[in-house]
DNA sequence: CTGAAAGCGCTTACAG
DNA sequence: CTGAAAGCGCTTACAG
């Protein structure tokens, strides 16, 4: 009775059946009417009508059924660690860019850079959400992605690939972090610094890029020092920085971010301190989102864009008939430093 | 014969007909045990049993499937005009963190702002892609989602409740974007500034704010002076404010950015023209964006995060039983002005 | 209590 | 060429 009522007030979707109904034609024919160009069996006049009567109902088609039926959900999803991190939007506009006009519409997961988040977007992804997925994943593994691998779901990973392949549509698009965090801080040591610290976060890329830290700085015979956290905030990097600032004259004179958002951060909380960027602490970052341009901050730059568009036309070719066949490609991506005044 | 070869290669996910088999019971026991937290009419030996499978097979159900028998997509969706504006990611990890805990996914549609991105999302959403709409649109009025509200979609849009409601379940939450740029306005006079200039995009809340703006503006004696482009970009900002400067001696002493990615960008041209904020140009903005305290802007706060949070609780709250019932509701949240060093 | 059947809204292979 | 039927993978109402 309850339901009833509601019924009443609440109409429902038009459907396929209810344009037949209207039509006077089979439910198949409004199918076929709806998304075949041509349909030589249908007469040109019915064909009309179906078409009137579709747009008078405002039909649109119910996205579940048809993913059911087609085995195709249109969608590609982008699963990111934080979507406040604005190298993330930038990325999801790239692949929004190229995606839409092939008629696939870009959906952000956002894991929150933990591993139970990972985990929920692994069985997310398993219950056939998207047709194709570009991930940035700091915990899970290439084993782990080997199931979504057997059932043909392409995956385009940001980060460098392992040694075995194995064989599945996954595609690798890197940055040499080693040899950029490398350059970056022989930058600094070239500019005088001896004293240079480095932030990061524990898991993701921040290790790759502290091992090129580790290793320039061995080599010219300085003390590397890590302060590390637990996520890639500009809290976490203002926290780090108070760290390395109550050291007093034994303090860092260059501060290396893992990632721009914590250099930001650091170069926050050493204003906070009364001190000056560069003049008392030069500070580095790393992606060059919009923010360190209007900052100022020197930083190695990663084209989210651009890398974004390239994913993008990557999953809609493997998409098509036969792409899953190629094997997994890895294509590294240049880096550049982009000196600003902040060092 | 090629499809077959095909399949030998990729296998195909794991259904409740596969653990079916496997465990020797019904298709809809699997569905009963993995849904219901007791099962009664299954003997625990054999829901252990059919769990122990399920796991071992790494069964996932197939969403579309569910979604289209059950009625529900357990997804939200925040339909924004620019992911790259960090209010929105501020807004979409406020909603997540309320509607995880409920098991709903939060997905973003970008619509760029533009008219016809509007009426995208608007048959994404009659494509019944999620159960609950959070939303920001800058063309599409009341009247467009009259038939969303009639299918029994609750949505929360954010901006000012237009006159006729129309008994559907819409909610609005919104600021009084007229009294608080009047107030930013009288900010800027209380300092002394004569010449105020304001920049705004054509559509979406610049047309409020610019209200406020010339009502004060007037009521001081002052000429108000509107910049208007195209988009809220840093770009246009810089844009606008170039073209201010161009006036010489005749510029505006302070200038309005009707968002903080405005004002910002105006700053970055002040200073690209070898100008000094606030010395030369004062500047504020909009939004209270997290650049904004790192650039020290003086802008009008809007609580991105606690605005997801509170718009998700909204929709979750509707779409338990009976919440579609509950009439249109209108939220009015406090602004706040954020005095920092720009102005 | 127990299990098999109906059906959500589509697409497409297939019989007439 | 033309149309009706099968079936995608689930949930749930309903008959035994």
């Amino acid at each position: 009775m309850l339901r009833a009522m509601r019924k009443a007030i609440v109409s429902s979707r038009p459907t396929q059946r209810d344009v037949a109904a209207a039509a006077g034609v089979s439910q198949a024919a409004v199918s076929m009417v709806l998304n075949k160009a041509e349909t030589p069996s249908v007469p040109g006049a019915t064909r009309q009508r179906i078409l009137k009567i579709a747009s008078d109902l405002g039909y649109q088609p119910h996205h579940a059924a048809r993913t059911l039926r087609s085995a195709r959900t249109m969608t590609l999803a982008c699963v990111v660690p934080d979507v406040t991190n604005p190298f993330y939007p930038g990325l999801v506009r790239g692949l929004q860019k190229t995606a839409a006009p092939e008629g696939y519409d870009v959906l952000i997961y956002d894991t929150d850079g933990q591993a139970e988040g990972e985990r929920r977007a692994l069985r997310w992804l398993q219950q056939g959400r998207a047709d194709g997925v570009v991930g940035t994943f700091f915990h899970l593994q290439a084993p782990d992605f080997e199931e979504l691998g057997r059932y043909g779901l392409p995956m385009v990973l940001l980060g460098p690939p392992p040694k075995d392949r194995g064989g599945l549509p996954i595609d690798y698009m890197f940055i040499d972090n080693v040899e950029a965090a490398a350059a970056m801080t022989r930058l600094l040591i070239g500019k005088g610094h001896r004293r240079i610290a480095m932030i990061l976060a524990e898991f993701g890329p921040g290790r790759r890029r502290a091992l090129g830290y580790e290793q320039v700085m061995r080599e010219a015979g300085l003390e590397p020092q890590l302060v590390v956290d637990r996520t890639f905030s500009s809290e976490a990097g203002a926290r780090a920085m108070q760290s390395l600032l109550s050291a007093g004259d034994a303090r860092p004179t260059a501060v290396f971010g893992a990632n721009d958002v914590l250099a930001i951060g650091a170069m926050q909380a050493v204003r906070d301190a009364g001190l000056s960027v560069p003049d008392d602490v030069a500070i580095v970052g790393f992606d060059d989102v919009p923010t360190a341009n209007l900052l100022g901050l020197t930083t190695v730059r990663q084209p989210d864009f651009e890398l974004g568009e390239l994913a993008a036309r990557n999953l809609v070719d493997r998409l098509k008939p036969g792409g899953l066949d190629a094997p997994g490609r890895s294509l590294e991506w240049k880096f550049e430093i982009v000196e600003r005044l902040s060092a």
